[in-house]
RNA sequence: GGUCUCUUGGCCGAGUGGCUAGGCACCGGUCUGCAAAACCGUCUACUCCGGUUCGAGUCCGGAAGAGACCUCCA
């Protein structure tokens, strides 16, 4: 590989160099969505950031495998043992199969992911498809000492394996302070420790998702399906894990927990983890209730939006801060985005309406070269978009007559541009092409040269009449010397 | 309460011992019949208090404020 990527590691608070453990191969997991309600803002950070990963790693010349699950039992209400399973009780409310909301929520997700230019994973695993994978593992657990059975219900013996190992070691938590602080919950009867965590749960007999085991008719406990995909698709070592920084404890910590457990090592050799996107300087949360839906920010629908953001607006919002900084939504900068990504795609199109000249006058100054050590540093987004921001100021001084620009180098602006805005950031024109494009082409053209013929008899009222008509239903109105450009905004 | 993180200009957001980050907004100019776009230019920073250093926004210590996790969340 001829760019060296560092990655920051979790596990070790470090920058370290990324050495696949059997290159060209490379494996990327990556926690999904549990899928009991509408995409939002939340869920385009994490899917963003590791499509971005998986762009660059793929760029770089690995042959990677993505897995990114979906959640569809077990994740509870909360951790009591009378924590309701949050698709049952979805499914409960909704008076569905829980199949069918995990069908709905999973198609919702998808169709934002697409609009968002997300790539499909490799893989993309349920957690009800790998029950039997589930209660092997847990077996194996069983078997090794680390877990024990109450009532029907199988708990991780934290205690105990953290006499062998090490408890915490991957969100920096020490035992002793986590059994000092844990909270007494309702419910808890079953486990010797709070901080004991389910492998199976036992199925209370309104409890419609259930499976049958050796120890109760049932269900797994959420932290599992991981453990059990992950090394399932990956092998039992594999190269990074990724998810949301909420997910580092417990759900990470108890993964890393359950695969030492029940194989004697840890699965995972790189940690990484997306921060937080805020709203108002606070943390979305459905608790909080002030998360927004996709739908909602691409519809402009919700109470805190002045107007709506397209799905490239959203992914360039997040591109523009580095994936380990929280990033603050508001409106002012999501408008910024907006505007700061058309100009970046404006200069990419303005490329094919400049001459080449013989010689290069401008600074090019090894654009590709910098924009390759950003990604690699980390995957600094921030830094290449202002590399390419540079590159903006240079095509458009060329475009407006001052300095000149080679074919060759043309090529390479061109080249570099679609390489890192459109093949490894993920953005694309947002064009509202449809079947009447043509048609709309045509008419639009029509009345811009009455325009100009208004223009030159002087009759500026019936010109300036067609061109604020028009800004009003959206067309941006270029004047050139010799005629005229317009766009349409979405 | 415990653990951890952060505090950069009007807004967003990089950087991390010495050299302009970048975007958006604002302001001045060029272009235009007027605009828009584009170009040129200007302005606005590093929470506070100590320390280390020739030199600190950047390292160390302290204070204040904010946030995250510890409980469902991406």
């Amino acid at each position: 590989m001829e760019h060296i990527l560092s990655i920051f590691n979790t596990l070790t608070r470090k920058k370290e160099l990324f050495v696949p453990l059997n290159p060209p191969f490379t494996g990327l997991y990556v926690c999904g969505p549990t899928v009991y309600g509408d995409p939002h803002l939340g869920h385009a950070r994490p899917a963003i950031t590791f499509d971005l990963l998986f762009r660059y790693l793929k760029n770089l010349g690995y042959k990677v495998r993505y897995v990114r699950n979906i959640t569809d039992v077990g994740h509870l209400e909360n951790d009591a043992d009378a924590g309701e399973d949050k698709i049952a009780k979805k499914a409960r409310i909704e008076q569905l199969e829980p199949m069918e909301i995990v069908q709905h929520y999973t198609e919702r997700y998808h169709k934002a992911m697409d609009k968002l230019n997300v790539l499909s994973p490799s893989i993309e695993p349920r957690a009800s498809g790998h029950i039997i994978e589930q209660q092997q593992m847990i077996q194996q657990i069983l078997d090794n000492g680390f877990a024990y059975e109450k009532n029907g219900s199988v708990y991780f013996d934290v205690e105990k394996y953290n006499k062998s190992y090490s408890y915490g070691k991957l969100s920096g938590r020490i035992l002793e302070d986590l059994m000092a602080n844990t909270r007494e919950l309702d419910g808890q009867g079953e486990k010797r420790n709070p901080f004991d965590f389910a492998l199976w749960k036992k199925a209370s007999p309104e409890h419609i998702m259930r499976w049958p085991s050796k120890w109760s008719d049932g269900f797994p406990g959420w932290h599992l399906e991981c453990s059990v995909m992950s090394t399932r698709y990956l092998g039992e070592v594999f190269d990074i894990h990724g998810g949301g920084m909420d997910l580092l404890f417990p759900h990470h910590e108890c993964e890393i927990a359950q695969s030492v457990a029940a194989q004697g090592k840890e699965a995972v050799r790189y940690w990484m983890h997306n921060n937080m996107i805020t709203i108002n300087g606070q943390k979305m949360g459905k608790s909080l209730g002030n998360f927004i839906t996709l739908d909602e920010l691409f519809n402009g629908t919700h109470k805190l939006l002045v107007q709506a953001y397209s799905p490239m607006t959203i992914r360039f919002f997040i591109l523009q801060a580095h994936y380990r900084s929280t990033l603050d939504f508001s409106n002012e900068a999501l408008q910024a985005a907006e505007k700061g990504m058309q100009r970046l795609l404006n200069a990419y199109a303005s490329l094919d309406k400049i001459t080449a000249a013989d010689k290069t006058t401008v600074d090019m100054a090894g654009l590709r070269q910098k924009c390759f050590d950003a990604m690699s540093d980390d995957l600094n987004t921030p830094i290449v978009i202002a590399h390419l921001f540079d590159s903006v100021k240079t095509i458009n001084s060329v475009a407006a007559g001052s300095g000149s620009l080679s074919k060759e180098d043309i090529d390479e602006l061109r080249n570099v541009f679609s390489l890192f805005l459109f093949d490894i950031l993920g953005l694309q024109a947002e064009t509202n092409s449809s079947d009447n494009s043509k048609t709309l082409e045509e008419v639009v053209n029509l009345m811009l040269n009455l325009r100009m013929e208004a223009k030159s008899r002087k009759d500026f009222e019936t010109s300036d009449k067609i061109r604020n008509e028009l800004t009003k239903i959206g067309f941006e109105i270029k004047d050139k010397k010799d005629g005229f450009e317009w766009t349409l905004k979405v």
